[in-house]
RNA sequence: GUGAGUGUAGCUCAAUGGUUAGAGCACUGGACUGUGGCUCCAGGUGUUGGGGGUUCAAGUCCCCUCACUCACCCCA
C-alpha cells in the first residue's frame, strides 16, 4: 500500500513540458486570440492573404537562406533524420518556408505583388530567458514581386497600425538600410579597415565578430566597443545610388503617411538574406530580448531558391513578447478589453428532479448560443452560488422542489443581487430580452 | 556553450544550526436546514528539488546533481 502510493506520486510528478516550451492557458489565450484577430483584420485591409507553410522542411532550405555561418544554423536548429535518412529541420523562422512555397507553387505567375501572412510556432535550441523560448510563435508577413519603396512604406505603416490598434504605446520604431550586394561589400571593407587598428581594444566577442561579421560590432553592448566604434563609417554613406534613392523614397513616403520612425544606422540583421530596408520595433520593458517585431527586404532570396529574380520584403512579430507587452499596464491603453469571458447564466439546482430540469434548460439555452454553466455533484446551493460568483456569471437560475411544483424558477443577477421569478417555458424569451439586448 | 541567482504546502512566502517546519491566499464544509461577495470557526500524509557529507543535532553549513530564473552569446 505504502509502496503503491509512493510509486503513483512519483509518476505524477515526472512529466513537465520540455525546457523553453510552454503551455498557453485560458487567461492568456484570450490575449493571443485578440492579437490574431487584429492581425487578420489589419493585414487583410492591406491585401495580405493567409498562407500555411509546413513547420518542417528539408534542412538545406534553412542553411541556404539563413546562412551557413549564422548561430541559428550552426547550433540552434532542431534537426533530425527521418526514416529514409533525409535531414529534416523544425523551422527556426518563417521566411524560408514561405519563399520555398512561393517558388514551388509558381506564385510569381500571379499578378505582382503577392502578399501573404502566416502565424505559427518556430523552434530554436537556445538557452531560455526572458522573452526567449525554444518554441516561440510568430506572426509574419511576406510580400513578393516589387522593389517599389511604396511597398516598404505600406508594410512599415501596417506594422505600426497593428501595434497601435492593439492599444500599445511607447514602442520604438526604427528603420535602416543595409545596402545591396553591390554596395555592402564596400562598406564591409571600410568597416574592417576602420577597426583593424583598434582590434586589440575590442571585447573578445567583437574580436570574433571582426572575422566573420564585422557589422555586428556596431550592435555590441560592451562599453569599450561603444567607445571604439565612435566615428566608424556609416552604411548610409556607402549606399549605391539605387539603394540611397530607395531609402530616401521610403522615408519621404513615411512622412507623407504620417508614420513616425527613427533612423538607426547601427541596426544590424541576424539573417544573411536581408538587403536594403531593415526595421525593428523594440521596447525597454521586455528585458534583454527587446525586439517585438523585425523585418526587412530580401531581394535576392527568391532567385536563390530557383525562382525568377523577385524582390521581396517581410517582417515577423514575436507573439510571446507582444503578449508580454499587452500584459504590462503602463504600455497598454485598453486593459479592459483583455478581460476573460464569463458565463452568462449559471443554473444552481437542489435535488435530483431539479438537477435534471436544470440540465434540460441549460441545453435549450446553449442551443441558442448562450454560455450556461451548471452545478455539479450535488454541491450545496451555497457552494454553487459561490462558484457562480467566482466564474463572474451574469445570472444564476435557482431550481429546487418548490420551483418544480410551482412551475416558476428563480433568477438572480449577481452584479446587484436583484431577484425575480419566471415560468420555465419563458426562460429563453426572458434572457433574450434582458440579457442579450442589454449587452448589445 | 558561459556566468550569476533561486529551489520549503496547490500559489506567494516565513522559520539566530536546537521541540512535532509555520502564515496568508486558494479549496471544502459549518455558523446561515434553499441564496454569492463581508466576518468567524474547522479541515494539511510537506520525500524542505534529489544524493552524499560535517555535527550530539541540518530547511539552515559543505560537496555533487537536477530544475527554474536572469544575463552573456544570439535573436522574434
Amino acid at each position: 500500500m505504502r509502496f503503491r502510493r509512493a510509486q503513483s506520486r512519483r509518476s505524477a510528478e515526472r512529466y513537465s513540458a520540455l525546457k523553453g516550451i510552454q503551455d498557453i492557458l485560458p487567461p492568456d489565450i484570450y490575449i493571443w486570440q485578440r492579437v490574431e484577430e487584429t492581425a487578420r483584420e489589419i493585414f487583410s485591409a492591406y491585401g495580405f492573404q493567409e498562407l500555411r507553410a509546413p513547420i518542417i522542411e528539408a534542412t538545406e532550405i534553412f542553411i541556404r537562406s539563413i546562412g551557413e555561418t549564422t548561430d541559428i544554423v550552426e547550433k540552434e536548429m532542431y534537426t533530425f533524420s527521418d526514416k529514409a535518412g533525409r535531414s529534416i529541420t523544425l523551422r527556426p523562422e518563417g521566411t524560408a518556408p514561405v519563399v520555398r512555397c512561393y517558388v514551388e507553387n509558381h506564385l510569381y505567375n500571379l499578378p505582382s505583388p503577392q502578399k501573404f501572412f502566416y502565424s505559427g510556432p518556430m523552434f530554436r535550441y537556445e538557452r531560455p530567458q526572458a522573452g526567449r523560448f525554444r518554441q516561440f510563435f510568430q506572426i509574419g508577413v511576406e510580400a513578393f514581386g516589387t522593389s517599389d519603396p511604396k511597398l516598404d512604406a505600406e508594410i512599415f505603416s501596417m506594422l505600426r497600425l497593428f501595434i497601435e490598434r492593439l492599444g500599445l504605446k511607447g514602442l520604438n520604431f526604427e528603420v535602416n538600410s543595409i545596402g545591396c550586394e553591390k554596395c555592402r561589400p564596400d562598406y564591409r571593407k571600410a568597416l574592417l579597415n576602420f577597426f583593424s587598428g583598434r582590434i586589440n581594444g575590442l571585447c573578445p566577442d567583437c574580436k570574433r565578430r571582426y572575422e566573420y561579421n564585422p557589422l555586428r560590432i556596431l550592435d555590441c553592448k560592451v562599453d569599450v566597443c561603444i567607445e571604439l566604434r565612435k566615428g566608424a563609417p556609416r552604411v548610409m554613406d556607402f549606399l549605391c545610388n539605387e539603394c540611397r534613392e530607395h531609402f530616401n523614397a521610403l522615408l519621404s513616403l513615411l512622412k507623407l503617411l504620417n508614420v513616425p520612425y527613427v533612423i538607426n544606422p547601427d541596426m544590424v540583421r541576424g539573417l544573411d538574406y536581408y538587403t536594403r530596408t531593415t526595421f525593428e520595433v523594440t521596447s525597454e520593458q521586455l528585458g534583454a530580448q527587446n525586439a517585438v517585431a523585425a523585418g526587412g527586404r530580401y531581394d535576392r532570396l527568391v532567385e536563390e531558391f530557383g525562382g525568377p529574380p523577385t524582390p521581396a520584403i517581410g517582417f515577423a512579430i514575436g507573439m510571446e513578447r507582444l503578449v508580454a507587452l499587452l500584459r504590462t499596464p503602463t504600455l497598454n491603453q485598453v486593459q479592459g478589453e483583455l478581460r476573460t469571458p464569463a458565463p452568462e447564466i449559471f443554473i444552481a439546482t437542489i435535488g435530483a428532479p431539479a438537477e435534471k430540469e436544470g440540465l434540460v434548460i441549460a441545453n435549450r439555452l446553449r442551443e441558442k448560443g448562450i454560455w450556461v454553466e451548471v452545478g455539479y455533484a450535488g454541491n450545496s446551493l451555497k457552494s454553487q452560488l459561490r462558484r457562480a460568483d467566482r466564474l463572474s456569471a451574469g445570472y444564476v437560475l435557482i431550481i429546487g422542489d418548490d420551483e418544480i411544483s410551482s412551475g416558476k424558477l428563480k433568477w438572480k443577477r449577481l452584479s446587484d443581487g436583484s431577484q425575480g421569478e419566471i415560468l420555465f417555458q419563458e426562460v429563453y424569451d426572458f434572457f433574450f430580452k434582458n440579457l442579450r439586448l442589454i449587452q448589445s
